[in-house]
DNA sequence: AAAAATTCCCAGTGGTATAATAGGGTAAAA
DNA sequence: TTTTACCCTATTATACCACTGGGAATTTTT
C-alpha cells in the first residue's frame, strides 16, 4: 500500500519551494541541485500541480515556480490527490464507475470506507505550512547537536 | 495507494471461513462458490495465511481450513500485514534496509510515519468477529427491507 | 484396492503500472 | 541570445500483479 514515487516528490518539491520564501520564485534546476530528482521527471510532477492551480509559473532566465497560497492554505492531502488521483485503499471506493459487482452485500466495504476516512482525515490534517515548522525544529535540533560534539 | 487484490481476498476467505461456524472445515471450492475467487489463485493466498498459523489444514475429500484462533482474536490489521508484507505508505518505513540516503533530514518522514500508525492503528482496532457482527446487522437489514416491498 | 477430493508446492505467463530517461520542439522573458 | 517554462511523444527497464498449470501427497469414500 504504497505512495507513489510521484505523490513523495510531489510533497518534497512543494515544500522546497515554500522554504525559499514567500512569492520565492524556484527554477526546477534549483529544486534538482537539493532534492536529487532530475528536471525531466519533475516537469511531469510540476505540469499537475500547475494545472491544480497549486503553482504558478515565471518563464525566462530567474524563471521557475512560485507558491499561488501560503503555506498555510495548502493541505498535504490536497497535494497528495492531485497526484494519486485518490488515496482510497481499495477501487470500489474511487468512484460508482468503479464499484464491483459485489458492493451492494460486501461484507467488507463498510471497514474499507472507515480505513479510508482515517487516511484523509491524517493528511488533510496538516498544512505544508506544519511541515515547514518541523523543518526548522529539526535544524535547530542538529544546530545545538553540532555545538555539543 | 491501494491493498493488493490477495490482502482484499485474503479478508473475504477468512471472514467467509468465520461465518459458517466455529471449528467449521471448509473447502476451497466451497469459498470460491461463494466468494467468486479461483481455487488457483486462493491456494496462494491460503499458503501466506497457513504459514503465518492463521489457519489449519485438512486434506482429503470433504477436507478444508479451519480457523485456529477464535474470530475474536484475529486483528483485521494481522490478516492484511501478513499478505501485504507491510502496510508501511512509504518504502522508508519498511525496515533498516529500506532506508533511503536521506533519511537523516528528511523533511517529509515524521509525517509519513504519523501516518503509518494512524493506518496499523485503524486496522488492528478491528477483529474478524467485529467484520461477523457487521455482516448480521446487514442481513438482519435486508431481511426487514425485503418484507416491506 | 481403487477412485475421488482435497491440500500442497513449484513454476510460469501475460498484462499493467511505475519510474524514469530521451528528445524534440515552441513560447516567453531577462 | 540565453534561460527558463511548456508541451508533446516516445522508449526503456523493471517490477509487480493477478492468475494459471501441472503435478505430488494425503485422506476419505466407494
Amino acid at each position: 500500500m504504497k505512495i507513489s514515487t510521484k505523490g513523495r516528490y510531489a510533497l518534497r518539491m512543494m515544500l522546497d519551494i515554500a522554504k525559499q520564501g514567500e512569492g520565492a520564485v524556484i527554477s526546477l534546476k534549483d529544486i534538482s541541485g537539493r532534492q536529487d530528482i532530475s528536471v525531466k521527471y519533475q516537469e511531469q510532477i510540476v505540469m499537475q500541480l500547475s494545472r491544480a492551480g497549486f503553482l504558478s509559473s515565471v518563464r525566462g532566465p530567474s524563471g521557475g515556480y512560485r507558491l499561488v497560497r501560503k503555506p498555510a492554505e495548502y493541505k498535504v492531502g490536497e497535494i497528495l490527490r492531485a497526484i494519486e488521483g485518490s488515496l482510497a485503499p481499495v477501487a470500489c471506493l474511487d468512484g460508482e464507475e468503479n464499484h464491483c459487482a459485489r458492493c451492494d452485500y460486501c461484507e467488507t466495504l463498510a471497514f474499507w470506507q472507515g480505513l479510508d476516512e482515517v487516511i484523509n482525515r491524517y493528511v488533510d490534517q496538516f498544512t505544508l505550512q506544519d511541515l515547514l515548522d518541523d523543518c526548522k525544529e529539526q535544524e535547530a535540533k542538529r544546530e545545538s547537536a553540532g555545538k555539543s560534539q
